[in-house]
DNA sequence: TCTGGGGTCCTTTTCCTT
DNA sequence: TCTGAAGGAAAAGGACCC
C-alpha cells in the first residue's frame, strides 16, 4: 500500500544559523565589578597581577563598587610585556583594540584605565550566558568563553521575522542572567551569521537572508571573513582583490592557480555565501598545552636554573590539566620562541598514553635537546597531543615496542639522561 | 616598538619500511 | 648488498581563531 503524503505540503523549514558574539566580554565582566569606570576608557589584559594587589591599599577593604576611579591603574603606568585582549568601546575610539602590544596602546591612549582579566569571573559568566542560550534553543557550538553558533532552525519561532524574535528573546535572558550584552547575526549559514554579528555591535542585531549576497556580504573586506588572515588578505590585495565580491568575481580555476586546491576552491565557496557545515554541539579536545612568556629574555646557559624550573612547572600543569579533564596522550612537545621571535617545535610520540607530570617531563626533556639553544628565548611551552579519554586508553603492552617499529629518537630509552635545563 | 595563551587545522618535509 | 620508488606516519612549521 503506497504511503499516504504528510498532508503539511508547506516547505521544509528554512535554515537559520545565528552567531552570537558577547560585547567587549572581558571588560564588560569588569564593569559589572566596578560600574563607576562606566564610560571610561579601559582595556584588560597585559599583566598577571591580582586585582587587589594593583589597588593601592587603602581601598582593599571598601567594596568594589566605591573604590575612587583615581585608585586604578592606568596605562601610562604600565610596565612589562603583554598585549590587550578587550578594550571597551571608549578606548577603542582612541585606536587601541584587541591583541595590540600595551606599549603601543599606551602611546595612543595613556590616560586608559587597565586591568588584568579575572579568568574565574569569565568562566563563570561564560558558563552562564551559554546554559541560558541552552534553555531556550539546545543546538549551541562552543567558539570560545564569548562566542557561540546556535541553530535556530528547528526552535519553535526560530523563523519568525527570519529568526529576529527569538534572537530578542536571546538577548533579553542574557541580559537578565549575567547584566551583559551581546551582538547576534542570524543567516541561512554560520558563514554569513558570523559576519552579520558584527555589523551592529554592541547590543544589535542583524538579519541576513540568502538575496542579501551582493548588498549586505560583497561589499565586506575580505580580511572580515572567519578564516582569511593577515597573511591571506595580504596576498589577495597583491592581486588587487580587497572585498569579498572581488573573490566572487573571479573565477574559481583562477583562485585554485593562486591559492591551491583546498583554499582557492574554499574561497570561491565563501564568497557566493556558500557553507554547509553543521552547528556541532560536542567535540573532543585533541591536545593541552601551557605555555609562558617570561618577564624578560632567558638564556639556557646563564639562566638555566630559572629556566629548567619553569619546565618543570609547566609540565606538571600540563599533566595536572589532563587528569583533571580525563585525558591521557602520547604525543609530547615542546615550543620555544626566540628573542627575534621565531619559533621552534619538536615533539616526540610514545609508545604509551599518559597524564603524569614526571614522565611529560622526561619526553619534554628529550625534545629539548633536538632544539638550538644559542639564542635568547622570550617563551617556553609544553604539549601533549594524541588524546584519548582516560578511561578509554588503551593497557601499556609491556613497554616493548611493535616489532618493525623503532622510535626515530629513542627518548623513552634514555630518559636516565639528564636534560639541559 | 611591539607582539599572550590557549587551541585547531593544514601543508610540507623528513624518516622509515617495504 | 645496494638502489630507487612509493606510501605512510611522524615531525615541523605556519596560518588562523578567540
Amino acid at each position: 500500500m503506497p504511503a499516504v503524503p504528510p498532508p503539511d505540503s508547506s516547505k521544509p523549514p528554512l535554515r537559520r544559523i545565528a552567531h552570537l558574539d558577547m560585547d567587549a566580554f572581558f571588560a564588560s565582566v569588569e564593569l559589572l565589578r566596578y560600574p563607576q569606570l562606566m564610560g571610561l576608557p579601559m582595556v584588560i589584559g597585559g599583566g598577571r597581577r591580582k586585582v587587589d594587589e594593583i589597588l593601592s591599599r587603602d581601598h582593599a577593604g571598601l567594596p568594589s563598587h566605591e573604590v575612587p576611579v583615581a585608585a586604578f591603574p592606568l596605562l601610562r603606568d604600565y610596565v612589562g610585556r603583554g598585549v590587550i585582549t578587550t578594550a571597551t568601546y571608549a578606548a577603542r575610539q582612541f585606536g587601541v583594540g584587541s591583541a595590540m602590544g600595551m606599549m603601543k596602546a599606551a602611546r595612543l591612549c595613556p590616560q586608559a584605565i587597565v586591568l588584568p582579566v579575572d579568568f574565574d569571573e569569565v568562566r563563570r559568566l561564560s558558563r552562564l550566558f551559554k546554559s541560558t542560550i541552552r534553555e531556550i534553543a539546545p543546538v549551541v557550538e562552543d567558539r570560545g568563553v564569548d562566542e557561540v553558533y546556535i541553530d535556530f532552525t528547528d526552535v519553535p519561532g526560530g523563523q519568525r521575522e527570519g529568526g529576529r524574535v527569538l534572537a530578542r528573546l536571546i538577548q533579553k535572558s542574557i541580559l537578565q542572567a549575567t547584566g551583559l550584552t551581546c551582538s547576534i547575526g542570524v543567516a541561512p549559514n554560520k558563514l554569513i551569521a558570523k559576519l552579520a554579528s558584527e555589523f551592529n555591535k554592541p547590543n544589535g542585531i542583524s538579519i541576513v537572508h540568502e538575496n542579501d549576497l551582493e548588498s549586505k556580504i560583497w561589499p565586506l573586506a575580505a580580511r572580515k571573513v572567519n578564516g582569511i588572515g593577515p597573511k591571506a588578505d595580504e596576498k589577495l590585495k597583491g592581486l588587487g582583490i580587497h572585498t569579498v565580491g572581488d573573490i566572487a568575481a573571479r573565477e574559481r580555476d583562477w583562485l585554485i592557480a593562486h591559492f591551491g586546491k583546498s583554499s582557492g576552491a574554499w574561497m570561491h565557496e565563501i564568497s557566493w555565501g556558500r557553507d554547509n557545515r553543521p552547528v556541532v554541539t560536542e567535540s573532543e579536545p585533541v591536545s593541552m598545552s601551557r605555555e609562558t612568556t617570561f618577564e624578560r629574555d632567558l638564556h639556557a646557559v646563564r639562566d638555566r636554573a630559572e629556566l629548567g624550573a619553569i619546565f618543570t612547572h609547566l609540565c606538571e600543569k600540563v599533566g595536572e590539566d589532563l587528569q583533571r579533564k580525563g585525558y591521557v596522550g602520547k604525543t609530547i612537545g615542546i615550543k620555544l620562541r626566540y628573542d627575534d621571535f621565531k619559533t621552534a617545535t619538536r615533539d616526540h610520540t610514545m609508545s604509551v598514553f599518559t597524564a603524569d607530570g614526571r614522565t611529560i617531563r622526561q619526553i619534554a626533556g628529550q625534545c629539548l635537546k633536538r632544539v638550538p639553544l644559542e639564542r635568547p628565548l622570550r617563551l617556553l611551552g609544553v604539549r601533549v597531543g594524541t588524546l584519548v579519554r582516560a578511561d578509554e586508553a588503551p593497557a601499556p603492552t609491556s613497554g616493548v615496542a611493535a616489532p618493525g617499529k623503532r622510535p626515530r629518537v629513542d627518548a623513552e630509552a634514555t630518559a636516565i639522561t639528564p636534560s639541559l635545563f
